[in-house]
DNA sequence: TCAGGTGATTTACATTATGGCAACAGTTAT
DNA sequence: ATAACTGTTGCCATAATGTAAATCACCTGA
């Protein structure tokens, strides 16, 4: 869910972490360019540089600023408190392969999916080298609206509240009381369908993974294009094979 | 190498990261926990913790703190920069396989040596399921020595200065003129060896990698215990593996 | 069900640290 | 030499930290 945060936010931790997202998206960026994008005064972002510098998570070299492979190290360690292992990727390979369809599995975390492996994923690029996506909203994604089915209605609120309901394409729940009445109908199965919601032409049917506590961990989900795959034989088709799939997973995840 | 920070840095950052980085290696605490290994109150803490939270590189849940998934993505995102792709495993399982010995890949950042790829390397674990080091100091491994020896003496006494001289095995250099001296030796060639100087029992051959503008990239290595190989053949028959390696990645890096 | 812990956050306010601004020192390209 | 850009310094207004004490959220035994 979102981490309703009350208390008191530093805006200097704010800033430097605005900083180094901004460098780790431009992939590398001058003091200047910087100076352009931040709302701060120069002596500031050279104070924020210093430190990340200085902590190894910014290297420089002729006066750009790159974010250090140190970085990745971390980011690699932290993976490892979640799901990754060769079983995400059988699961979600078989899945595929059973269907014939892209599957992939995302991590359910504050209030979005993260993609944690996708059967076609590499290098996080698709085949016409344009980058994936790795952050994908609740209401139009088909394991999304299968978590938000699960959640309680405040909890359903306060990510309605937070990210919004963007629309993304033809067919997306723009509307909050739409989305509670699809979500209604959901919650007497285990699984959810996206009808053109999240990009034209795709379909898709999705739902959640739990944990051993059966905490909500993140969504399974496989689609594809409308004319390789209709409606009829995703829910008679596939939902079986995604709800052997969510078990093998979760069976995993002790 | 080190970058030379004078200028000013911000406690409030390097408080967050700390705690950030607390949290990742203990892979989860609670306010308590960091309380007693932060030496700043409480209240002051929680700011962090807050402002983490709402950055989402944090995750909370019954009370224990986390580093979030989507750190693991910046992370991932992070390595885009950097070397990795096929190639590299291609060429380091290759060499590893012309000598029957491990093989790794290493970045060089901050003065230290960041495990990239390496042969057998898992999930980051080994044979025995201990945690692999991800960090490496320059004076007592083979490609740190070979790094160290193309660089300008300045810079390599701020390195020393830097990170010291620790002992980790017998045979570790631990004293700054013997340093320079086995540098003066290695500057004559293209590559540099290890005697149980990094782990007892240990012997390695490294060489520096460089990017298409020259500057050093990282190391390339391979070596093994020592009943399996000795330091003749080392010299004899990997140095030649070792050195075409190097060049099948450095035209790889453009 | 209720009083009494226990630990997690938040508050209030004095003490420090940071942000914005402007001047200046160093480098590099023109 | 000039211009352009990077990075540092000094000075106040603003923001963050330390301390202690007040809330809050849970849990537990009577």
């Amino acid at each position: 869910m979102i981490e309703n945060v009350t208390g008191r936010r530093l805006k200097t931790t704010q800033a430097s972490l605005e900083i180094l997202s901004l460098i780790l998206e431009h992939d590398g960026l001058t003091l200047a360019e910087l100076d352009s994008m931040v709302d701060s005064s120069k002596s500031s972002i050279c104070s924020h540089l210093n430190t990340l510098l200085e902590s190894r998570y910014l290297v420089k070299h002729d006066g750009v600023y790159h974010v250090s492979f140190r970085v990745a190290l971390l980011g690699e360690r932290a993976r490892h408190r979640y799901p990754n292992d060769e079983v995400v990727e059988r699961v979600v390979d078989e899945l595929a392969r059973a269907t014939d369809q892209e599957a992939n599995f995302t991590i359910f975390e504050h209030g979005r999916l993260l993609m944690c492996y996708g059967s076609s994923t590499e290098e996080g690029r698709d085949a016409n080298g344009t980058r994936y996506r790795s952050e994908y909203h609740l209401h139009n994604t088909a394991a999304g609206k299968a978590i938000l089915a699960e959640l309680d209605r405040d909890e359903v609120e306060s990510i309605i509240d937070y990210w919004g309901l963007p629309r993304e394409s033809e067919g997306t729940i723009t509307n909050p009381d739409q989305l509670f009445d699809a979500l209604d109908e959901i919650a007497t199965k285990k699984y959810a369908v996206v009808d053109e919601e999240f990009a034209p032409n795709l379909i898709a049917i999705g739902a959640p993974v739990h944990d051993g506590d059966g905490r909500i961990v993140g969504g399974l989900s496989v689609g594809g294009p409308k004319y390789q795959v209709d409606m009829t034989r995703l829910e008679r088709e596939f939902a079986d094979e995604l709800l052997n799939a969510v078990e093998s997973l979760e069976s995993a995840l002790t």
